[in-house]
DNA sequence: GATGAATGAGTCTTCATTCAT
DNA sequence: AATGAATGAAGACTCATTCAT
């Protein structure tokens, strides 16, 4: 029997990640020190160690709670019926991304980007974001599927081309926006329509 | 005189920047410690700092330089006569970028995404970056515009919007690919080329 | 409850406090490294540093510590009825110097001229020992302006030229025997009545 | 038969201590590098050690140099005839120093502290200025002994307690007015008056 | 003789983590 | 269970001195 219920342990390790994620995007990862963290948290270091057994845990519990607060979000957008465009489905997506930045506090993108450059030497970070960004592209291939379906794309569209095109676009416009804050999600659309060939005879294969 | 030649100072700054470098992508910008570049590059501690005056000028001067070397790299497809169509350019960008990263000991996709990072709480480093990233998107829009030109998108594309969602697609393959190590350079541009809609009422505008 | 008591906090500081004067007047204050004072302390780096934010901190607070106690000593002299004449109150400062001196391990002496030293240099302590000399200086001077009064001093004394040259004898006299080792107070007290003019004339102004 | 000539080498180690000088008191004995005093000579590193083998004997040609130069000015002030009674002989010696110190760049009172602070562990340095001001009070004590003679002081005055006195005031002249800047000679000079006992049993012995 | 690039031991300081209370 | 003081291994950087040219 706990000394302190598992909701008040829920809280407080959310609200540990809370803190952690505001120092992260503020300061970056390696920048942040546990006693900002500790400090932001208003707990104690015993306690904060005793949710998160160490810094790169709290790293990876920070990252992989925000890529799944993010699939909440963008789950639906993919679901939608009747099945969108791709440029409809981009913007939507991008919107959405845009929406949850700007979240008091929390800035997505930024802690996207440290999270792929600390992918890069964290082992499980790196599974464990790579799992994630496999999963959703394979629904963004579901996703172009059923656009081809519905007569948006035709018919003999690569869907795993097009979902690794489309993924590009959605990470690259994070990682745009994160360096120069001057893409909307409604550019990035057009601009994707702009991009479509003229002639039949441009279209690769 | 032991007064150093040019050559050989430009020799032995080559020689710290390729050993900071290969240090970088295989740890990381933090965890990459000064004694692990101060070893790797064969000298002496004060050697180093005789020539990068701090671990950030040396990060700094790393990735300014591995974006210059790109820069020299794509310059001339930008150039490209005739102007070739948005899915080929990016293709031959991709590729570049990949032949580029082959070499041996670096991998420029690895230092992109570290940079990116660093830059959030770098203030030198994003000034620098942004400045290369405004630079090359706009070599993307006025390739874009010969493009319009040449016929190969419709005259009524906005440019500007299509230099974004191109520059989106390059980024976002870099990322994709240092994460997932699986999006080829063809497979990104037929993907491109797929996401085209296929009625005329679907594209945004 | 690992809080630790305020009591137990200023014992902590004061057994750092005393290592660094230990070590400062053994080794001078640059020669001296914090990990002399670490050791001597018996404590670990990061203890030393919780109490001490910095070296220059550590040197302001032993200097000024040491500049405390010696006020604290010197003060009741000062205020002695009847007022002594000002050769007495020489004798009695620098005795009292002497004796604070020669607390086991300090050399207030030593001390004092290192902090001089550092004073040049050191933006902080300089207007920390400054407003100690000068507030000193005017306790003489109000000592002198009770010496004349009780008849030992001429009417007409400056007393504020008098004070002037009372500190600098003090002074003078820790300089000379950190140096010399061979100046007792009072020898300075006598020689101060020696140079006293046998002949009105012979009186400046 | 060395290739530059005795003058030549006499006049770059002149230039050099120079440097050194200039440096010392902007920053410090220990603040200032070899660094420092090389670029402020104007010649190479493997010069300046040519010249003095060490930053410790550059320290101790720099004091001792300084000091010797005082004692040329000062000398002609001990001998001066008539024997001046000492108020006037503290007012001139005082003004020497003030004078000297104002020579553009050579605060000599500021390296006076240095000096003291430095000789508390440099065993060398803390016996030529030992030497030194054995010497210089000795000095002291003659003429203290000639205006004896010449009635400006009582015939039974012991010369040594008051050659000590003396030298306090003069040392402890460049404290205070290097730590407050805020002292005249003219001010020192009859303080010293002021002090004098106006009863004879104030006197002490 | 002269040069100044190179050396590398030594400095101050930080910070993830532990554990006595 | 909780606290936060203490640890101590590292890390970035400096600088007196040397020596190949």
């Amino acid at each position: 029997m706990p000394k302190i219920s598992d909701e008040k342990r829920a809280a407080r390790r959310t609200q540990i990640l809370e803190a952690a994620w505001t120092c992260f995007q503020k300061e970056g990862l390696h920048a942040t020190t546990m006693d900002d963290i500790i400090r932001a948290s208003g707990l104690s270091a015993g306690a904060v160690y005793s949710y998160f057994p160490s810094k790169d845990e709290l790293i990876l519990a920070a990252v992989t709670t925000s890529l799944s607060g993010l699939t909440a979000l963008v789950e639906p957008l993919l679901r939608a019926e009747p099945a969108p465009a791709p440029a409809a489905l981009l913007l939507e997506i991008a919107a959405t991304i845009d929406r949850f930045t700007a979240r008091e506090g929390y800035d997505l993108k930024r802690l996207a980007l440290l999270g792929w450059a600390e992918a890069q030497r964290n082992e499980r970070l790196r599974a464990t974001m790579r799992g994630f960004y496999l999963a959703f592209r394979e629904r963004l291939e579901q996703a172009i599927g059923r656009a081809v379906e519905a007569g948006h794309l035709a018919p003999d569209t690569v869907v795993r081309d097009a979902a690794k095109a489309l993924l590009a676009l959605i990470v690259g416009f994070v990682v745009q926006d994160a360096l120069l804050h001057d893409v909307e999600p409604e550019e990035l659309a057009a601009g994707l329509g702009g991009l479509a060939p003229a002639r039949a005879q441009d279209r690769l294969r």
